[in-house]
DNA sequence: CTGAAAGCGCTAACAT
DNA sequence: ATGTTAGCGCTTTCAG
């Protein structure tokens, strides 16, 4: 026993246990911890570290966010995380995020309305730094956050809400890619799988769409709204293959629909792309091992949640408000007819 | 102007400016904040809730994290969220410790055992109150985690490893049911494919294979080693279709690992599950809507879940160590033969 | 039923 | 180079 006789706490080891145990005042303890933003002297700051290895000490976040203002962590609020879009949408901004030292805090809205509201004012009062909002319907109700002057940006956002920053896809161009693909392939009666979205603003990939068809000189093809999951998509398969004028071709306005669509083609014995091709949009990584595997128009995930932490917390915060709308890109697979 | 000239803070709301507006104390605010300790006369109630709701008032949680020692957030460690299983396991965990009031902080750790010890020490930095690890390696480094000393438990871990709470599944008698599924399709050459796993314990579903197997009299059936991922899956399968002795079935361990095999087999032009049947482990979301539907023991991920939420911070907490081993459930569908 | 005040662990001026 | 100390916003005991 050279040292004095300093015995493990009983509680948790603070910052003051270890300036004790160091022999520094906590000043010092805080300076190595941080790194900054005072100098110390390499042989006191091998000292301190002792102490905290020795001592096990953690720093106490909640303390140092209270003291700071900010808790490093960001929240993302997502429709539903087991969607493989918004899933590796979750994980880019974690990764996004880590490398700037936050953590993320993620929260299932199950695409409702009052639990969006519900998540934002639960993430409000944990003092995350900004949150990450990615609604599935098209006008979301932005009171809260707006009311609660939380910093935060609209993802998967095509629209531009007026005082919010927001990073997107362009909807419309990337639904041009998709039936100019199809029309390429020879097909002149294309139907549309599109969401079920409760807002009034109109679906980008449906103006692709449409657009893409007539200027095409091709008549409208047939539209059916379901949700975007597997189900919803199986549903609207269903639907399409019991039309009259059935479609030789859908587009189908994201991967989770195409794969219900898929079930339905394969149970009724049709083949895929043959008696009916599919094109698909966000690029999910179920899309490539479906069977036909999908092509699809894919969003730049990774991208996009860079671009949505950098202008939350990196270095483009507090710069204007901006609307980032990323480019997407076809990925063809076999569903479409290509080989 | 009735009131006196109390103007909207600049900074955020405090509690203090909520006391001296509603001209109570600060104690008084957090009374009826918190509904408690102390009771609150209904009028002054009422004075305080006006005040919070004009003020726009929110609690700073950090504040009260350092208070109470406790975030009341839950850590999350799996290897990928973007893989179903854990997709749904982690929506399951937000909804149980959400249910309770906690919070829950998602981290990947890709698999890799030094990011997963960084994301434990990470989250205990965060004062988490407890953390649940999904480790994919089966014997995990859990020397941080001790030595960090917050409460933890293991999930979808079947070892019973000492000084830990988990939640797992029964693999043994998960693959055996899967197994004996085959043989009663008159299966005799039934192949494996498990996962790479670094640690020393065998994994269950490997021993329950090859115990089913001796039991009824057959073989040991081949088995090929690859990542839980769909690539893996991929591969494995294209090896099993090269083997001279080639299975007429296969067990694969997960669903994304089933998925890459249902490729492989599709691409070759075999016929599932007439030319080769295929039966998998986890009953993700993805195995429903593959072509053909999976038939797969499925986890409990919500019962899992609930019983690792209630054991780390529900009642269940400061009980006394356990290791919930829960039964799986096969479900039937259309790749092992069945109509 | 209400208020005053101590302090949770940390940061960063401001001393020395 | 190091130490002292005032708070960050909240909870809660103890007094009124």
């Amino acid at each position: 026993m050279t040292t004095s006789a300093v015995q493990t706490p009983r509680g948790p080891v603070t910052r003051k246990d270890v300036a004790r145990y160091a022999g520094v005042s906590t000043a010092v303890v805080s300076y190595v911890v941080n790194g900054g933003p005072k100098n110390v002297a390499p042989a006191t700051e091998a000292k301190v570290r002792d102490a905290i290895r020795i001592l096990g000490y953690r720093p106490n976040a909640a303390a140092r966010a209270l003291k700071l203002g900010s808790s490093e962590t960001v929240g993302v609020i997502v429709p539903d995380n087991t969607n493989p879009f918004f899933s590796q949408l979750a994980h880019a901004v974690e990764d996004a995020a880590a490398e700037l030292g936050y953590g993320m805090v993620l929260t299932n809205s199950g695409g409702s309305l009052a639990k969006e509201r519900q998540n934002i004012r639960n993430l409000a009062a944990r003092q995350v730094d900004g949150v990450f909002l990615a609604s599935c319907v098209f006008d979301p109700d932005l009171t809260d956050l707006e009311a609660s002057e939380i910093p935060s940006v609209l993802l998967n956002n095509a629209g531009s809400p007026p005082g919010f920053t927001s990073v997107g896809v362009d909807l419309e161009a990337g639904a041009r890619a998709a039936v100019e693909h199809l029309i390429g392939h020879g097909h002149t009666n294309i139907g549309l799988a599109i969401g079920t979205n409760t807002g009034n603003q109109l679906d980008g990939r449906e103006v692709g769409w449409l657009r893409t068809l007539r200027d095409a000189g091709l008549p409208d093809g047939p539209m059916l709204h379901s949700p975007f999951t597997r189900p919803g998509g199986y549903e609207v398969g269903k639907r399409f293959l019991a039309m009259a004028n059935r479609p030789t071709a859908i587009f189908a306005s994201n991967d989770m629909q195409a794969i219900g669509i898929l079930r339905a083609l394969h149970e009724a014995g049709l083949n895929v792309p043959d008696d009916m091709a599919v094109v698909s949009f966000d690029g999910s990584l179920d899309s490539e091992y479906s069977w036909p595997a999908l092509t699809t128009v894919a969003q730049p995930v990774e991208a996009m949640a860079e671009a949505a932490v950098r202008a939350l917390v990196g270095e483009g915060r507090g710069e204007a408000l901006q609307h980032s709308i990323l480019p997407t890109e076809l990925i063809v697979r076999q569903s479409c007819g290509c080989k």
